[in-house]
DNA sequence: AGCACGCCGACT
DNA sequence: GTCGGCGTGCTC
């Protein structure tokens, strides 16, 4: 009888055994569905072991099979191992999550054939006829469809309008066999490449182009360009040039990055078949791309983070864009981080990988001065835009008026008469973040979080910006009684309010998840703003990525302090990535752009050097204080996090691991683990759940790397009633 | 993580 | 009497 080793999607650290029934192979690799206590589980083999360490006659039998050969590449296959070990997830959990929804849910990993709709000579009669005129998009739908057949899961009509015209019997559908064409064979005798299409590079880019091109095997190349210095131009060259040795590529994007912009600039750059992961892809349509890299028929998939799990038939280069960017770290399951695991995966299939940024992480340039990362810089910008002038505004020594200095508004002023937009940041929604009596004291909080509530003005309610939850505004102080109730700080919506009542002749837009939560007003917004209907913009981190405003010559951060001065060591790389980013947004065109900060702190040595001197300056500086302190990049971290509805628990499963690591700690002689915790997370309380931390750092990454893979042997929670999770490489500690 | 089992309180 | 609340423990 032989045994097959599966892992499976649940949170345990192992695998399980089964018996393979009488004359049925399997390979290592293969999904099979399994019986799982009560239920049944997609599974994938791990291995094909002699004997089991679980009682033989106690092995259940697997249902079934359901890939003939293993449905990972060789080099994913050994990412995701790889992955699990380091981010201490369950293998299973790596392995399926990697998957298209469809293959986690034990379907075909084949490509048979596709549903086709088709128009029948009914339908061409009614749209001769006219037999369908009050009926819009039915009547479009059947237009398309006398062009060409369309595939039964797409997103241009719904699947309401397919339904009513198959009533009338106006459409039938069709199967087709999918033949499976690689990409260069569709391209029959057409260059990958669109040549017209092609920008001459300059120097640089030209230095760098030629770096890249001329890698052979692995190397990781840190590609640091300010705004505009073409970096695109030099991904889209080295793609081409992959594709002619016929090799596919993925591009990696930031959440926010994969915008129709972008797409359209990859795709009317190629003839060659380019597919991109949208967030707005149905379970079909994902799996379809999925199954398509595979087998080769598309030379390009453009995704988010993970993207980076598609099975590609030939890789050969990875492209990752904007490097620095927070979106690339899975927040919750496995908490991995796209661009290092990018990396790795590079390094297995032994092929470049090229991360492009105009502020690059302190992790990457520190990378670059061990030597790990190649660095290429860009510093001329390609166009003719202008330098822009930058200044702080010290707001001690400043009339400030609901959060705007006297200063910041005479420049608001003078730009506006100009005939310019102005473009303010403020990271805050909300009218104020805090209601407080004014008699007592007393401040208006979530229940469930322990934080104060946001006063929301425009939609008269307090609500959590932690949680769900949301109250009517209190007309009353809860303790006092006292109706003198006052709101302190600002947000966007008060922001709003204050410049309408001083330029009351300009339009204001003003863009944050409140402003934008309905579909399509974000579009709608911008297009306002393109437009100029409004001269004055406000917005949170939202506006900062990614669009151009050629009118905007004032760019303002209406506070950096929280920047300044955070719990979160990450906060003013963050702050400096932000600047850079905004600045990037003033004076684009031929005007002359300026940047403001308004701060209490205009001496803080790290914004002193940032301003004067740029990123890289302020990376160095910052680089050397993360040294000082021991701080990553200089250690490595991973983060316990313990959740539970009792606050005790928490506290008492945490304090258990310490105590672990304390014995590890002295056990091993390693004296130089920190350990520190059990402490209540910066949010405590969070949707009624308590919330404790405990934190581990050490210079040496394999030393905690070996702590936690000891630690794994204990499963120690099993007693507690606490979700915790593991988080290797925190991004941010809260 | 699910899911069943099990032991208590409040309903037709 | 039983329906359902969620504490506990197991899954090859």
């Amino acid at each position: 009888m032989q045994i097959v080793r599966a892992a499976l999607n649940v949170p345990l650290m192992r695998c399980f055994d089964y018996l393979l029934p009488q004359r049925v192979k399997a390979q290592i690799g293969v999904r099979v569905l399994v019986p799982f206590g009560t239920r049944k589980l997609v599974g994938v083999v791990t291995e094909l072991p002699e004997q089991s360490d679980f009682p033989l006659e106690q092995l259940k039998q697997v249902i079934e099979v359901l890939d003939k050969q293993s449905i990972f590449s060789e080099p994913s296959w050994k990412l995701l191992n790889w992955a699990s070990n380091y981010y201490h997830a369950s293998l299973g959990e790596v392995l399926i999550s990697a998957l298209p929804v469809k293959l986690r849910n034990g379907e075909s990993a084949v490509q048979k054939s596709k549903i086709l709709w088709k128009i029948t000579a009914l339908g061409e009669q009614a749209l001769l006829s006219g037999a369908l005129k009050q009926a819009k998009k039915q009547i479009a739908a059947l237009q398309a469809l006398s062009q060409s057949s369309l595939e039964k899961s797409n997103n241009e009509f719904n699947s309401a309008i397919w339904s009513a015209l198959k009533e009338k019997q106006f459409v039938e559908e069709i199967e087709q066999v999918v033949e499976i064409k690689s990409w260069q064979h569709s391209l029959g005798d057409l260059p990958v490449a669109k040549a017209e299409n092609r920008l001459t590079l300059n120097k640089q880019q030209a230095l760098a182009f030629t770096q890249v091109l001329f890698q052979q095997g692995f190397a990781a190349f840190l590609l640091d360009g300010v705004t505009g210095s073409g970096k695109t131009e030099i991904y889209l060259q080295l793609i081409e040039e992959t594709l002619k040795k016929d090799k596919q590529v993925l591009v990696l994007v930031p959440e926010i990055g994969l915008t129709p912009q972008t797409v359209q600039r990859f795709q009317s750059r190629f003839n060659a078949q380019i597919d991109v992961l949208h967030s707005n892809l149905n379970d079909t349509q994902r799996l379809n791309v999925w199954q398509r890299a595979k087998t080769g028929q598309s030379a390009v998939v453009i995704g988010t983070r993970s993207a980076l799990f598609t099975q590609f038939a030939d890789l050969g280069l990875i492209i990752l864009d904007e490097e620095h960017d927070s979106s690339f770290k899975q927040q919750d399951g496995w908490r991995y981080h796209a661009r290092d695991l990018a990396v790795v995966y590079a390094k297995q299939l032994d092929i470049p990988v090229l991360m492009g940024s105009a502020t690059p992480s302190l992790e990457s340039l520190n990378n670059v001065n061990l030597g790990k990362y190649q660095h290429i810089l860009l510093s001329k910008r390609a166009g003719n835009a202008l330098m822009v002038e930058c200044q702080l505004i010290d707001l001690k020594k400043q009339n400030v008026i609901n959060g705007l200095s006297v200063a910041l508004l005479k420049k608001i002023e003078d730009h506006l008469q100009k005939g310019n937009q102005v473009l303010l940041f403020l990271n805050r929604r909300g009218f104020a973040p805090v209601l407080l009596c004014h008699e007592c004291g007393w401040i208006a909080d979530c229940q469930h979080c322990d934080k104060p509530l946001t006063y929301h003005q425009h939609q008269r309610v307090m609500r959590c910006h932690h949680c769900a939850s949301q109250r009517p505004i209190p007309r009353q102080c809860a303790k006092c009684g006292s109706t003198n109730l006052v709101t302190t700080g600002q947000g966007t919506e008060q922001l709003e309010q204050t410049l309408q009542q001083r330029f009351p002749q300009y339009g204001i837009t003003r863009i944050d998840r409140d402003s934008t939560a309905r579909k399509g007003k974000l579009e709608s917004h911008l297009n306002d703003i393109q437009q100029g209907k409004s001269q004055i913009l406000i917005g949170t981190q939202m506006l900062a990525k990614g669009h151009h405003f050629p009118n905007v010559t004032l760019v303002a951060l209406i506070n950096v302090d929280s920047g300044l001065f955070s719990l979160d060591f990450r906060a003013e790389e963050r702050l400096a990535q932000l600047y850079v980013q905004v600045a990037g947004r003033a004076g684009r065109a031929e005007k002359q752009g300026e940047v403001v900060l308004q701060t209490h702190y205009p001496e803080h040595p790290l914004l002193q050097r940032l301003l004067q001197e740029g990123y890289n300056a302020f990376a160095v500086d910052a680089l050397h204080m993360r040294q000082v302190m021991g701080l990553p990049p200089f250690s490595s971290q991973a983060l316990f996090k313990a959740q539970s509805r009792n606050s005790i628990e928490a506290e008492q499963c945490l304090q258990q691991i310490a105590d672990y690591f304390q014995q590890w700690k002295l056990a091993q002689n390693q004296p130089h683990l920190q350990i520190l915790g059990a402490m209540p997370a910066p949010f405590a309380k969070k949707a009624d759940q308590f919330r404790w931390q405990l934190l581990l750092q050490h210079e040496n990454r394999a030393i905690l790397q070996q702590a936690l893979r000891d630690f794994d042997q204990q499963e120690i929670e099993k007693s507690w009633q606490v979700r915790l999770n593991l988080d290797v490489d925190p991004q941010d500690l809260s």
